[in-house]
DNA sequence: AATAGAAGCGGGGTGAAGTCCGTTTATGCT
DNA sequence: AGCATAAACGGACTTCACCCCGCTTCTATT
């Protein structure tokens, strides 16, 4: 017989040496980053560096947004942890906003953080930054916000989400410049727009 | 002699030839667009399309990025003159937060209207947008959050405008997705940010 | 009108992203 | 172990943005 009934949940577990690879070309990938900086790191190079095809590499990754994409997602599934079931007030427990602040100041840091493989995984024709970050903070801040003003109905709980998503990732994204990356990490920018998210939130949330 | 000691005040104005071609490569371009979508205007395309060489095209847009940027001006010129000598609400003469207010709105409905257009002209190695908007955008925010609240001197006006100008425009080049453009223009959604824009900027006004 | 020299022009060249498709290989079944 | 098959692989190919540089044309000056 067809042995399991339901044999396969999803369309089959990823081949052993088509993980081999991918896990390959992460490191790789990495490593050619720290040698050579974001900009420098080629479809072309990484697969002849990996020892690879070019075929390949797109077939894990899908383009080179992909790639940077992948490398950022550990760090996204550990911060995301971190939301969702670390220790208040970025985790449960804390005022919605708190906890809010606390988002703020906590993705702010981490893009800081980020900064080079955040810009490098925006895919010029997807509009949308892919799957994780800015999607994980426009729920999460649309919940919170829905805590913390639980009353108002005359506030538009979806549009002032995605502006404040905007607010916080944007400048990142797209309007500080960033010659070193490592120019914002730890320093007093990152620091600024944390306190101001700080103040946009107490003002917004003010009844 | 040599006539005049300081003979141009700028390098010299655009030869003839050059402004020619560059209003027939506008045009041309605003027909491909119209014809075949942005995604599909190319360099080469373009060129040919409009009887030049492509180096012409990069003589006088530099980037693909560029072109686009170009066919912005314009409107982004009207745009800008209406803001800087317009009647209020937008112009001069207003309350500052009835500015704020009006301004968003504006630029919501401009982001809306020449969404397309905006996109493509984000280049993806420059960091920040060219020149026009967002520059706009910033430095018209911190001027107006000065007078709506000059006293503050516990917030920071720099981060704060550059937060609201990411909150105003992000929606619109990051993460707003437009398989069709029109999609936007006129409809709920635009408003929908005009207005909770609106809210917004109340909130922070708020003494 | 002639002229010098700056500004503009053109199109072949380069590097990188992304596609295609024939070949190879892992895997689950017998 | 042997086999069938879907998945993975590789690398040539296409397309596109952007560069380079010798040649041409405009325009200010005399």
């Amino acid at each position: 017989m067809n042995s399991p009934l339901v044999p396969l949940g999803r369309p089959r577990a990823e081949r052993a040496d088509a993980a081999r690879n991918r896990a390959h070309l992460l490191t790789t990938a990495r490593e050619m980053m720290a040698e050579l900086g974001v900009e420098k790191v080629t479809m072309d190079g990484l697969a002849e560096r990996a020892g690879l095809g070019k075929g390949t590499v797109y077939r894990r990754f899908g383009t080179r947004a992909g790639i940077f994409h992948a490398l950022l997602d550990d760090d996204e599934h550990v911060f995301q942890e971190q939301v969702l079931s670390g220790p208040p007030p970025l985790g449960p427990g804390a005022e919605p906003i708190a906890r809010l602040i606390a988002y703020g100041r906590a993705r702010t840091a981490y893009l800081a953080d980020h900064l080079a493989i955040v810009r490098a995984s925006l895919d010029r024709n997807k509009p949308v930054p892919a799957g994780a970050g800015a999607t994980l903070t426009r729920m999460h801040l649309r919940l919170l916000l829905r805590l913390a003003r639980p009353d108002a109905t005359d506030i538009d709980v979806d549009a002032l989400a995605l502006q404040l998503t905007a607010a916080l990732e944007g400048p990142f994204m797209l309007y500080l410049s960033a010659p070193r990356p490592e120019e914002f990490a730890g320093t007093p920018v990152a620091d600024r727009l944390g306190d101001s998210w700080q103040t946009l939130v107490e003002s917004v949330c003010r009844t």
